[in-house]
DNA sequence: TACATACAC
DNA sequence: AATGGTGTATGTA
């Protein structure tokens, strides 16, 4: 899971283009639950018959909709292994009764309904195409398709080994009273795993816990050990080295393996290759494992899943026996293709099997991008990665957290602040500094949105994280949250992917060989092993603890409001929303100078760019945005703001504006916390940390500025850094200082603006 | 570059 | 009562 050097060579590009067709004003009118009722006409009487109990018990509603929940359509109710002797209708309306109403579940109606609306435009563009529209693009469809043939490549033979149920495996193996009863790996929000006993009442991957429960009232749930699935899969690992020493891993318990090499050397087939690599595996570990053999990697993982659990499929490398195996194949066996590819080639084109794809290639072309309608086609030929795969370096390091939907904002921003702390730790583990911070957040209403900068200087450190997170949440606010995360990219490229697995030191050997070929890859054979950091939360640790901060009054959490930290006389505050008291109090020289003084060593390490040197020179001089009136940058500008705040605020100093009086109680805000809360005070400085960042942002573009003008004399740079807020402000639309937010109206507003 | 989506596991 | 976390790719403006 979340492997860096996973292959994602096959994967469908997204489908996004299709919204240039789409017009926002029938969106609008058409959104409304239509129910989709044309589908599923021709239903079993069985089926029938309980509808009209629901009906006896419900009344109504379900006349005009017949079988509602057949158009609600979800990831987890999808054919998988060991789901045979699945009553899926049965499973599809439990997941309906138990979705039916909740917050997420209009959430999936408004993107469904988003999907119906392009496959509806692409409907129209299909229809407007014209006699020789459709000659052209046959031409171009053909002409791409020799091409591909060109390159067929049916000299490496590929193995996907795919262990099966590995969570649930594991967990069986050192509890084995769990042998043979319906267990989920997981809690009641999330399933991450099912064994098959559970599979057979519909339980699956990626099912919240409590719809398994209402599927399986027997079913057992046995929380994520990530611990032992990494034990578990090295030993696993330590096999594939023997038949691949360069296999691509592509999470804990899957793999690709090139077999070409062992299967020449010592002369047997793939086949047999296939089956003693899977009993050796369940030799040293205990655990069965499925594996799949084809010409390319595409393949291999379909293959791998049709003979699952404990199977194996190969094959040929032939070009015959991969067209037949393709043709009949489905789309959404492809990896890459996912519920919503699936939905749009299925209803726009009718496209089900993978042999449809080469039959409606002018079509695809004539609709889709040039590598969307590549991807399509290589896929209906049967074709997808034979070829030795580049190291991938790591591009992105985040962290997110869901927790009950607040709109508290000082819990906002001590949740913002936990994050922080997770991801910068992360980030100092493998010593990577990133320039670009995303952040992220999910409404109340599921609503998922994200917010960028692009900083001057690379940063990793969680006093930087969290004084350039706070700005972008700030931004946000008011508004209810239910997930806040963060994402760091744009690596120092030095530092980008280092493993910090010392066993993988030669990856930089490899690059700087200069020579890509597998055998002198030779020597990273744990390429991808050391994933061992990842956080599958389960419930209990994704609830932080709130605890502490319940008792923190309502108006303390909003600085933007006058009636703010109430005011307590000690000499070490710094900041207070009382405007007549703010001069006094202040105390900038020494904070000020050193922030500054650090930070231009910063930049002198890094002046990579003319727009570095832009930032340095703000940085040195904020005067030079008088030079600059006519120059709109608001990049340039909000950085300026940002520099100029931490100016003033120089981080990490929480201490200099609170303490623990007597070492328990909070000097600003009377909290009490024992000596030995550790952890608690820890976090509870984090909050007025993070709280009194927002408090000095608010207060630059305001009051607090004014403070700065008189003291600095700069009237100009004060004009300047409110308007740069300003400018701000206006480019992020959907940011509501409007109060409440509507999540639906927003969803339709960035529809229209997509067009 | 910023943002939204889709996808995988 | 209740629908995860990490990471990649692509398209568009």
């Amino acid at each position: 899971m979340g492997d860096p050097h996973h292959c994602t060579e096959e994967r469908a590009p997204s489908l996004d283009r299709v919204e240039e067709l789409c017009c926002a004003l029938e969106l609008a009118r058409d959104l409304h639950l239509t129910g989709d009722g044309e589908e599923g006409i021709h239903e079993r009487e069985r089926v029938r018959e309980r509808e009209r109990e629901m009906e006896k018990i419900e009344g109504s509603s379900s006349i005009e909709n017949p079988r509602p929940w057949q158009s609600y359509h979800t990831v987890y109710t999808n054919a998988k292994a060991g789901m045979d002797g699945v009553d899926k209708e049965k499973v599809q309306r439990v997941v309906y009764e138990m979705s039916k109403g909740s917050k997420y579940f209009e959430n999936e109606e408004r993107k469904e309904a988003f999907i119906r609306q392009k496959i509806e435009h692409m409907h129209v563009r299909c229809a407007k195409l014209t006699a020789a529209d459709l000659s052209h693009y046959q031409k171009v469809a053909d002409k791409r398709v020799s091409e591909l043939e060109v390159r067929r490549d049916l000299s490496r033979i590929w193995l996907h080994v795919d262990m099966d149920a590995f969570y649930a495996a594991v967990e069986t193996l050192s509890d084995p009273s769990l042998k043979g009863k319906p267990m989920a790996v997981g809690g009641m929000s999330m399933i991450s795993t099912a064994n098959y006993e559970a599979r057979k009442f519909g339980v699956r991957a990626a099912m919240p816990g409590f719809i398994a429960c209402k599927l399986c009232p027997e079913l057992i749930f046995v929380p994520t050990d990530f611990k032992k699935y990494n034990y578990y899969s090295d030993l696993t690992r330590k096999v594939f080295c023997d038949y691949d020493p360069n296999f691509m891993a592509a999470s804990l318990d899957e793999a690709y393996l090139d077999i070409t090499e062992v299967c020449r050397e010592r002369g047997i087939t793939s086949t047999e290759i296939a089956e003693e690599l899977r009993s050796r595996v369940y030799e040293e570990t205990g655990l069965t494992c499925s594996a799949g053999v084809a010409a390319n990697r595409l393949l291999a993982k379909v293959c791998s899943d049709i003979n699952k659990p404990n199977g194996q499929f190969v094959l040929p490398n032939e070009r015959m026996a991969v067209i037949t195996f393709v043709s009949s194949l489905p789309i959404r066996k492809i990896g890459g293709i996912g519920k919503v590819t699936e939905h749009i080639l299925r209803d726009v084109f009718g496209i089900n099997t993978c042999e449809e794809l080469l039959q409606k290639g002018s079509f695809l072309c004539a609709l889709f991008s040039h590598s969307t309608a590549e991807f399509f086609l290589s896929v209906g030929s049967g074709l997808g990665g034979t070829e030795t795969p580049q190291v991938r370096f790591r591009k992105s390091i985040s962290s997110e957290r869901t927790f009950s939907a607040t709109e508290n904002k000082a819990l906002l921003y001590q949740k913002l602040a936990e994050i922080v702390e997770m991801l910068s730790a992360d980030m100092q583990k493998e010593g990577l500094h990133g320039r670009t911070l995303t952040l992220k957040l999910k409404t109340a209403s599921f609503e998922v949105r994200t917010r960028a900068v692009t900083l001057q200087k690379y940063i990793c450190s969680s006093e930087d994280i969290l004084k350039h997170a706070s700005l972008l949440l700030k931004a946000e606010l008011p508004v209810s949250l239910r997930l806040i995360g963060l994402r760091v990219s744009q690596f120092n490229e030095d530092k980008a992917g280092a493993p910090s697995d010392p066993t993988q030191r030669t990856l930089t050997s490899f690059i700087m060989s200069g020579d890509a070929s597998r055998k002198n890859a030779a020597d990273q054979s744990s390429l991808g092993s050391d994933i061992s950091d990842h956080h599958f939360m389960d419930d209990q640790e994704t609830s932080c603890s709130l605890g502490i901060h319940e008792t923190i009054p309502d108006e303390v959490s909003d600085p933007f409001e006058n009636n703010c930290v109430p005011n307590v006389d000690d000499q070490n505050r710094t900041f207070s929303d009382n405007v007549g008291e703010v001069e006094k109090i202040h105390q900038p020289s020494s904070s000020e100078t050193a922030g500054k003084g650090n930070k231009l060593d910063m930049v002198r390490h890094t002046p990579k760019s003319h727009q570095n040197e832009l930032s340095e020179l703000v940085e040195t001089d904020s005067s030079f945005l008088l030079q600059h009136e006519g120059n709109n940058h608001d990049r340039v500008e909000e950085e300026a703001n940002i520099l100029n705040n931490e100016a003033v605020s120089s981080s990490n100093q929480t201490d200099q504006f609170f303490c623990w009086v007597d070492n328990y109680k909070c000097s600003l805000c009377g909290t009490e916390l024992p000596p030995t809360f550790v952890e608690e005070r820890q976090e509870h400085s984090d909050f007025h940390l993070a709280e009194r960042l927002q408090e000095e942002d608010s207060g630059s573009n305001s009051r607090f500025h004014t403070l700065r003008q008189r003291k600095f004399a700069r009237p100009v740079y004060k004009d300047r850094t409110a308007s740069a807020s300003h400018k701000k402000r206006k480019k992020l639309k959907s940011s509501g200082k409007e109060g409440t937010h509507i999540p639906i109206d927003t969803f339709f507003v960035k529809s229209n603006q997509n067009l």
